[in-house]
DNA sequence: GAGTGTGAACTATTTCACAGCT
DNA sequence: AGCTGTGAAATAGTTCACACTC
């Protein structure tokens, strides 16, 4: 068991555990490293490379049994714990992202929405109230267990939302806004940049000429 | 003139660019790699590599000049260009990135919405009319010149949205939908998977004990 | 003096290829 | 026979450190 896992091979254990729902929806109990990759756009290196830093879940000669791989990603990544997020910026993007179904059932719960645009006070978006921004505290975050913050925010604001949900206690934060963010190291960040992912098709584009 | 920037180094420029644009704003004339670092997240060494796999642009000394440079990574990232791009799947994030008016000072001009609803059809968002998704075509994207697609669609139809924008001449596409796309290989694909972006912080989380 | 551009060293990640298990 | 788990090799990316330029 190679103990350390390559820092990309996060990402594509998200990829395998998707994966692996579906397949085991579609009834197949065995993949292999083969397979799995195939349907995730990796190499079956990669797979059983990303999957022995953890230890030794395939049967050689068949491969891996669906569901019981399935579950042992999901405690490697932690998505059996049920986390609560609380979401900060309920413009366009916030309210998509309250209305997208698709993170409950991948153990993530957002409980609370909040703004600081008094108009949207009390509104619903799915089936979340949005609050006052204010009305986010430490002990509302601690009692709700809280734990991961989503900032979809206007540039110019996040980095102040950052240092309230930081305040809060919350130890992880995605962050939506075109803005670097600084945080106390042992608050975990990751953001997503839509401009960014369109200059990188951008580039591909141009430096093949179309 | 080291002539192969790290892929990971295309991700970077995006961010200098925007920190340039910034800067240029306050009026700053001239920014050392030190400093661009710090603001981008990134170390003087990789600004440094990083812009001078396309040559020599600072000015050993002083540093690099804010405008010159933005103009630059402008053009190697392709920005210059003023790409069309049309968005498949006005659901909430479909609509969300159509009002988002931050890709159009970023080069990236949504000309084009398209749905399978007819509900939807002839609703304006943002400042777009909302159309059948049979009036894409390949004389429609030919003609307008879009060149990206965006696909916000649920999983289960991203396949099919996907064989649809090749087959209309798109190049690249920057895809929302929680599936793995096959896209021929002259056809550049970036994938935004926001479970996987909260899986990476699940996973920091449990990985450290919270 | 200050800061770039870049070889060279280092670290991280991927791929190869195969011994060993079922 | 088929497929895993893993050393070893190969490749990619980052950091160091300094000669050189302004």
């Amino acid at each position: 068991m190679n103990r350390k896992i390559a820092y990309s091979g996060i990402a594509r254990l998200s990829l395998y555990y998707r994966l692996l729902a579906s397949l085991e929806k579609t009834g197949e109990e065995i993949v292999s490293s083969e397979n799995l990759g195939r349907k995730t756009g990796c190499t079956a290196a990669q797979v059983r490379r990303d999957l022995a830093s953890f230890g030794s879940f395939g049967r050689p000669g068949s491969g891996y049994d669906v569901k019981g791989l399935k579950e042992t990603i999901s405690k490697i990544l932690g998505k059996d714990r049920g986390w609560k997020v609380a979401l900060v910026g309920v413009g366009n993007l916030g309210s998509a992202l309250l209305s997208y179904d698709g993170f409950r059932p991948q153990g993530f719960h957002i409980v609370g929405a909040f703004d600081n645009d008094k108009e949207l006070f009390g509104k619903r978006c799915g089936d979340i109230k949005i609050q006052d921004i204010r009305n986010l505290d430490r002990s509302v975050a601690y009692s709700q267990n809280i734990k991961i913050g989503i900032i979809t925010v206007p540039a110019p604001s996040a980095q102040e939302v950052a240092n309230k949900l930081v305040s809060c206690g919350l130890k992880a934060i995605l962050n939506f806004a075109p803005a670097k963010l600084s945080v106390p190291k042992e608050v975990e960040l990751q953001n997503v940049d839509l401009s960014q992912e369109l200059d990188k098709l951008s580039y591909l584009l141009r430096s093949k000429g179309e």
